[in-house]
DNA sequence: TGTAAATGGTACGGTACCGTACCATTTACA
DNA sequence: TGTAAATGGTACGGTACCGTACCATTTACA
């Protein structure tokens, strides 16, 4: 109604993103439980009204984070599927969905997220739907269209797509969130590449032989 | 040396036990940084010096925990591989696997063991290797076994145990850890039972065809 | 039965942390 | 240039929490 309620922005969303991007660093290194505002703050500089004028408390200011860091790694999922060849199509995938679990904001949102889904369910459920999710439902779309041309042979295609990158992440993901072994380049083709191998013999459809 | 420097035992296994089973669904439920010792105490009742007679800090008891959890909940992973039917043999592995995961203790510890993996290196590890990566050895041994009949034909047996490991997990562990979704019985059959055919044909040595 | 260890019950020291309170100062916009 | 909003800097109220301190009481074992 009345424009003048608006708030002056001064250089406000600069200040904004500075906070926002000092505060991802800790909570995301820290966890929210062992993340403080006062470290927050601490790193900050300034005033503490001026971190809780952006951001009312802390759970506010870790659903930003979460959001922000969501947006931005998750992007990355958009399907490298322009990609006509079967092989090609499933390895880019493959690669770039574990590219982006093992980097460090995929990993670091992935341990954040799990951690605290109990507490934040809405988060976790929109970090689900556009993360992992949201691959799955692509890649279950390439399937339809390939089984369609008569290329893969699969049951159900939802589940399929689950199965091939549940197979990619392998043991890898898991052993990296729990920072027992840090995975290197190498092994991540390797995987990815027989997962493909795998995937592309058990789904071809029976009558042809896909060219290897 | 000297035996009379053994703390009398009272009842006192019986009350450590108790206190780890009270201990053990607070900070399970809780999770490490939101579980304190308070909370802890009130539910035993008693003396807090009781509580810290038996275990010295917060960190200590948590590790007490996890090791008790692990070693029940991750039991049942041992290998139910007397089955010498591919098929059969792994539907079984694969039904139980995920059974484990999803599993009320198995989905906490999951939690309590990404959460706090940095800040527990050596529990994470001991977690790994007792868990997913001793479930993935006994695979690959499975494998190897197969593939020295011919009956199975997989470029590296412990990376495949590891995919097929992961395909069974698929999105529904994902889900369920984040707390979106909690799986039907009936959705493990099928997601574990599409995963065992898709491997099944995917690793078929090219020669032979294998019976449905 | 006597004794040392463990327990019950309670209090509390020390610290960390969230969020608010002030007030002087600086900024952005009319 | 005047004014309202935002900021800097600091203090602090209220609470939660870890671990310790006491001391009377109970238990287990010699």
């Amino acid at each position: 109604m009345n424009t003048a309620l608006e708030p002056h922005p001064r250089k406000g969303s600069e200040r904004r993103e500075a906070i926002l991007v000092t505060a991802t660093e800790v909570f995301l290194s820290e966890g929210y439980g062992r993340a403080s505002m006062d470290q927050v703050h601490a790193k900050i500089g300034g005033s503490k009204r001026t971190l809780y004028n952006h951001f009312p408390n802390k759970e506010a200011l870790f659903e930003a984070i979460v959001t922000a860091v969501s947006s931005r790694a998750l992007a990355a999922l958009e399907p490298p599927l322009g990609e006509d060849n079967l092989r090609k199509a499933l390895f880019k995938m493959g690669e770039n969905y574990l590219g982006v679990l093992l980097s460090p904001d995929g990993l670091a949102l992935y341990r954040a997220m799990i951690s605290e889904a109990l507490h934040f369910p809405d988060l976790a459920r929109t970090f689900f739907e556009r993360g992992p999710g949201r691959a799955s439902h692509y890649l279950a779309d390439f399937f339809r269209e390939q089984k369609a041309k008569g290329v893969v042979d699969v049951a159900d295609p939802q589940i399929a797509a689950q199965h091939f990158l549940g197979a990619v992440r392998g043991d890898v993901h898991l052993a990296a969130a729990l920072g027992v072994r840090k995975p290197s380049k190498q092994l991540v083709k390797m995987t990815v590449s027989q997962a493909v191998d795998t995937f592309i013999r058990g789904t071809a459809p029976a009558s042809s032989e896909v060219e290897t």
